[in-house]
DNA sequence: GCTTTTAAAATGTCAGACATTTAAATGTAT
DNA sequence: ATACATTTAAATGTCTGACATTTTAAAAGC
């Protein structure tokens, strides 16, 4: 891996692309330990300032991990799910943030992962899962709550119902999904019937998802798709007025 | 943004994640020229090195992009689809290469996932979308196709699948569990029995498609599933035979 | 007025030094 | 001999200052 040609672009880049390639190709492995700065910097033929931006560079994408110290130094990182679901979660806000997704779209996308979700769901639903939609649902129905609170406990409801599924690639894709879309959802003034209108449908989620009547959560997620388009549209029209006002 | 509690872990870091919130919050917009390295590392009272090295971290997630020369600097990054694949694939990749998520999970997701692009595409579907996909079922059966060619040909038939269902969002959700798949669908054998039935099922999924009937492209993508699952469950066996051996 | 040259500003790279952290090796006392 | 304290070495983290390269805008020249 050690060779790169002589190119145009960043020597950190390049290095850090030999680097990449090595891992992801299994030429090292979890928990292996790299040279040392200084002796990448022989490999490489650069200055140890160079080498240590292609190792930050890495570390940004979890590939790598360092420890100070003697017997320190940088080590291929087993990436683990919570730092997957980061990585996800920051490209995912970035991308509806900056307007190169529609609400629309997004929307449209999770509630289509939520439905693949929910036969899965409805299988190996566990009563925890269950309790806790449950539990969500009642707090929803009280008096007084925030629109922040209302919003975080939708949050919770609809991650207990992705959990339940079972399969952590999809808790994880999910995870980028609905994160991206609450910095918008947070806008939108939840009123009392669009709560009482909300509150019904996870309802009926919650019990399809407890006799585990798969099409019936599906439908029921359809329609709260359909919903949460009509209020999510009212913010981004409010939002594009503001805009060129 | 501008200060830093004084704590312990690298500046770098703590300086990425200044500027990585000010980004996403919407303090800085796209294409809005941060200050010259030199300038934040005044602000931030470290040197340049330190400055350089969270510039790299960002840049790594394509947050941020540099331009040398007068007038050169860094730039707030439109974040666009492709880099957003990038991220994706690499992140899934190494989940599954490092073996924190199990073949039968990501089959799981994968199918999932395209089980919910189905009722779209179905509804959406172009000739064109049509063409390739028919295109690829042809090339599948042909004689004497090697199974690196047999596999791609697999890879653009899906892909185009979920390009019909004409929601990015999801298409880049599934570049990633497709193309993490493939180092291992490549291990693969397709038989002659095998690709038979392989071909069977998405020539049923494209006609499914055709005409408009989700459910059936539904149930075929379940025994898709269920087939890939049956290949590859004699793969990672095989597999942990020779770790073991 | 057009072209060429120049200057300035910015990133990219290098070299060397010092600071800090960490664990092993060593030494010392009970 | 064991337990504890100390030293030491290796590594990353950080700083300083310098030079190289790239790029654009402004100045100079025709």
């Amino acid at each position: 891996m050690k060779i790169n040609p002589e190119n145009k672009t960043d020597l950190s880049a390049q290095i850090a692309q030999a680097i990449r390639d090595a891992i992801v190709n299994g030429d090292m492995i979890v928990d292996q330990r790299l040279p040392s700065e200084a002796e990448l910097a022989d490999q490489f033929n650069v200055s140890r300032p160079t080498v240590r931006e292609a190792l930050k560079r890495l570390a940004a994408q979890s590939l790598i991990r360092t420890q100070r110290g003697a017997f320190g130094g940088a080590f291929v990182n087993r990436l683990s799910y919570e730092e997957a679901y980061g990585q996800q979660i920051t490209t995912s806000t970035l991308l509806l943030s900056m307007n190169a997704v529609s609400f629309d779209v997004a929307c449209e996308a999770r509630y289509a992962l939520e439905r693949a979700c929910a036969p899965l769901a409805a299988e190996r639903r566990s009563p925890d899962h269950l309790a806790t939609m449950r539990a969500e649902i009642h707090r929803q129905g009280q008096p007084g709550l925030s629109d922040e609170s209302f919003c975080a406990s939708d949050v919770t409801f609809h991650r207990a119902l992705v959990d339940a599924a079972g399969n952590p690639v999809l808790s994880y894709q999910l995870a980028g999904a609905v994160e991206a879309m609450q910095p918008l959802m947070n806008m939108i003034t939840f009123t009392a019937r669009s709560r009482e209108e909300i509150l019904r449908l996870h309802t009926r989620i919650a019990d399809a998802i407890e006799t585990t009547n798969a099409p019936a959560a599906e439908t029921a997620l359809h329609e709260l798709e359909a919903y949460t388009l009509m209020l999510g549209r009212d913010v981004m029209a409010a939002r594009r007025i503001k805009k060129s006002g």
